[in-house]
DNA sequence: CATGAATGAGACTTCATTCAT
DNA sequence: TATGAATGAAGTCTCATTCAT
């Protein structure tokens, strides 16, 4: 539990690049920032990681690895699907709260860098959705879910809705209090699981 | 109507912005790349040009104005609202389908590019999201959607759905053929619209 | 014979950087010390050149080039192999008194760089030295020269006496008037043919 | 004559020194690899010497005053000046067999670097030379050599033909069996003590 | 003696933009 | 309009050297 004794630069380096990242984007983000954020000299930061990409990518394979492994423990737990996709919005969602300069990088310069980082990522990235993937195919086979919607085709819906809902805290063109990120929680996995139209009296699924 | 009778070299710079930009990027990319791709000298791009972000911001500005304008018709129109949304993602999707490298460039570069041209086109972007929340909002008012559902909310579910449905396209990681394109759009209407759970025997809304 | 009428600026940068290079040498030679010395903007070398390696090594091949032609058409020659050596001689050490620094350059940065430049052209400065093993190898054909020499071994004698001088020149370790040059061209070919240690009366052999 | 019983890190990072510097030439050798190489910590390189020079300077001091040391040694002989000459070559070239790396480095970043450490160490290595110019104007001064060719320009061309012998052997572009080490000493003598044109019969001098 | 983290000046290279023709 | 040479600021990465432990 005790941390380590001695000043962890390397970490230290690692969350002055998160606060930078964050607030210049990776592109506009110089080195040197990083170095003064971190209150370390400029050469100290390469002689912990190879290059400037090399932070980004750490950072993002870090905290992505927590989420894939989190995911697969939902995907196991007893509860039903419809809980499970809400454990892993709960997921990301906490993450953002909690570490927002963190998840807007993940998102911003790694998630939808078509073009540099986010192919780089592919594969991990990719084993996140398959993982929202496989929940809504074991729903399924079980007949919790409809059947006539391709499980990828809704692990899409769901994390593009996920990640349109982080945007929109990072752009702060929505409101972000507790009380809003709870409700944006419940509301994702209404939508996505009850649909937008009405339901006919006697709407639950009769036991 | 009719087109500018001399080799429009303007135009040709920008149609080889967009090759380049979807090609490597619009950090990656060059002025005399697409100085190259457009077959003009270097320094004529900086004649029809103020700088390479105007480039940027006009291919995006001059697309996304015709997505507003559809928009807002669509909202217009006399159909139900589940056919507005599909109307919607219809026109973005065909978008893509005609024009996948200019879409990947507005989306990738534009879009969700959070801390340079996203925040400079905010306004731009708000008014398309706004559009669909409009659409929600309607139909909640003629009891026709839930009206448990803020239709911000509702709609960034919808656009996340469609961006991560170019983005899976863009990054080549979902099938694109005519057919996909065609089920997609079903689906992701009828994902949003009905959701994931199953509905009991009646499901349609009595008319 | 007219040189061309605009301002050659390619050409004035590869003459800084014979100057620049020559008395820096090529490691200490900074980018902005070959442009300043040519009174260009230091983005212009990157104009014409791809990198400071470049510029050595077209500097080399240019004139390496003019040293094998010239030993090609010394060897096809219609005169005594003493003369053909010393033709060769001659042209080298009139290329380092019309041309010192391009030619110390060419001895210091390349020739005998092992670990850098030289390697990159050994196939070049082979060839030159082959055709004074060629040069020799002939006249052995001939019963000109001794035959119990091996060629190259011969070549490696003159040619190492020659860089040695110029070695000395450009130390400064030994004069350099015009009447050195000339003597020098003399005992580098006397040494070689004739040897160190004195002939016995009636030296010449008797025709 | 008792080695330092301790290991002797110092001696160990000189011997690395040497390895390192002669695989990846003097300038690309970076301090950290040969302290790498040494096996011991970076640091301590600096608490045996004060810069990444030094130990250059101490590896050729080193080396060549035993060169000049033989070379007095050989000059003091009681032997015939052909055979004086051919005690240097074989010093050197003896050298070069057993501590091939050394040697490389001391002639390609020392003896042939005229921009830096060459001319740093000029007094040391024209000792060396003039050494051989004082053999051959002792064996003028006997009437043993001819007394036509300035001593030091034969030296010069001595040590030039040893160098590119050296130089061969270093880049690979002549066989270095122990053979041809023996036969190469021969040759060079030979060469610069008989010269490459035939002599009449009665080669010998008359005793 | 020994370690290796910390420092920071320096150099190459890139490329958006300007400008003379 | 059209060309492409010219400009120079900016940023990444390297690495010799220092220093605290």
């Amino acid at each position: 539990m005790a941390q380590a004794p001695a000043p962890d630069k390397r970490r230290a380096i690692l969350d002055a690049a998160i606060t930078v990242f964050a607030r210049q984007g990776f592109h506009s983000a110089r080195v040197s920032d990083v170095a003064t954020e971190a209150g370390v000299a400029y050469g100290l930061v390469y002689h912990y990681f190879n290059s400037k990409d090399q932070m980004l990518n750490e950072l993002f394979s870090e905290r992505w690895a927590l989420l894939v492994e989190a995911s697969q423990e939902i995907r196991r737990s007893e509860v039903s699907p419809r809980d499970k996709l809400a454990g892993v919005a709960n997921f990301i969602i906490e993450s953002y709260r909690h570490e927002p300069e963190l998840m807007k990088v993940i998102i911003v310069e790694v998630t939808r860098a078509a073009n540099s980082f986010g192919r780089t990522h592919l594969p991990e990235i990719r084993k996140a959705y398959d993982l929202v993937a496989q929940i809504v195919s074991d729903a399924q086979e079980k007949g919790e879910f409809r059947d006539d919607v391709d499980p990828n085709f809704a692990a899409m819906v769901f994390y593009g809705a996920i990640e349109q809902l982080l945007t929109g805290w990072i752009f702060g063109s929505i409101p972000g209090t507790d009380a809003d990120y709870e409700r944006a929680k419940q509301l994702v996995i209404e939508t996505i699981c009850d649909g937008l139209e009405p339901r006919p009296v006697g709407d639950a699924v009769p036991g």
